[in-house]
DNA sequence: GTCTATACTTTGATAGAC
DNA sequence: GTCTATCAAAGTATAGAC
């Protein structure tokens, strides 16, 4: 570890501490379980977080700020709504198929971090939501969109794509960007063969 | 809790325990709590299991045995795959929202078991998928669905129901029932409108 | 920054009386 | 079947030397 600067350390810390929280839990992983993964005593890792809570904290949040600047950066132009459809879909998609760790902390931790910090991430959260919404009631007062509430259209979005975690797996026959078209497919046309 | 049967009174307990791992996780959940939540004493909790694990375990058995009894029981009669895909996604998308906790402990848990009890799960699991998957190939064998991979649109449906437990609420504006409607719509023709 | 040592709490589980 | 009492192990976190 002495080898790297303090930066890359903290992220290999951060890092190894994402993997182990979304494949045994936050609550079923232990610093100790951390410090050993790290090589490191249990104390030294308080060099570089505050307290546990405080870790899974910053992870998820650091991780949200990142998904939240592109989605942003995604609608700084103009674009029709069936294109900004498109756009989202695919970089959701592709996004957490590369950060399969992340995804799962966010799909399943939120609720063991006590009040004022879990508030702070369902604001973010919500601004997710929003932003498909958004492009989903755009796409109905145009007529491009069934009757469908866009509320639930939304979530069966967010299923498929946060569901991946559970099968996916980028070293697969499926690419993200292939993932992505399919999810695309499913969701704008469904299953069936167009007569 | 004296003046109801044994059976009842396990029951309680079970449901109790299922509340509460699907609240606040397992790993995250302590036996004191399930003792307080119940108004009983740890050590008396142990007449109705003989571990935690096991605890866990029986939940989520029992909970998968009941839906697959309901599923195999659906396909007993030959229909055609049409009409079996339409019964499974209104079963499957109503079954769960009746039972949110167990819905929880199924989707989120699993991996908390050792892996002895964790594979006769994960085989279990595997039936509802090769249920689905074996409908939408002879739905593609019959012309009727698009050549999307049948892995991919089955896990997207599976997304898309499990995560409900996320944001369905049953006692809001949108019945059981018009979930399995909306979801079977989006699935097979998607969100567009048809021209 | 990392270590050793330690404080203190909470955990799952058992023994044995009633 | 529920209780009181108790245990060993594991949990998070801190103090202070180097």
């Amino acid at each position: 570890m002495k080898r790297h600067s303090f930066h890359q350390r903290k992220k290999i810390v951060y890092d190894t501490a994402a993997h182990l929280f979304a494949k045994r839990g936050y609550s079923g992983t232990s610093i100790r379980e951390l410090a050993q993964a790290l090589k490191l005593q249990k104390s030294s890792l308080y060099h570089y977080f505050k307290s546990k809570e405080d870790l899974l904290f910053k992870i998820m949040d650091d991780s949200m700020t990142v998904a939240l600047q592109k989605i942003d950066s995604l609608y700084a132009y103009d674009a029709p709504p069936l294109e900004k459809l498109r756009d989202f879909m695919h970089f959701y998609a592709s996004f957490y198929a590369g950060d399969r760790d992340r995804l799962i902390l966010l799909v399943n931790e939120l609720d063991q971090l006590s009040p004022v910090y879990r508030d702070r991430l369902i604001e973010k959260e919500r601004h997710y939501v929003e932003v498909l919404k958004g492009i989903l009631t755009e796409l109905q007062q145009q007529g491009f969109m069934k009757s469908i509430p866009t509320a639930v259209a939304s979530f069966a979005f967010f299923g498929m794509v946060h569901f991946t975690y559970k099968w996916y797996r980028q070293d697969g026959q499926v690419t993200p960007d292939q993932l992505g078209d399919f999810f695309w497919d499913i969701f704008t046309t469904g299953i069936f063969e167009q007569k």
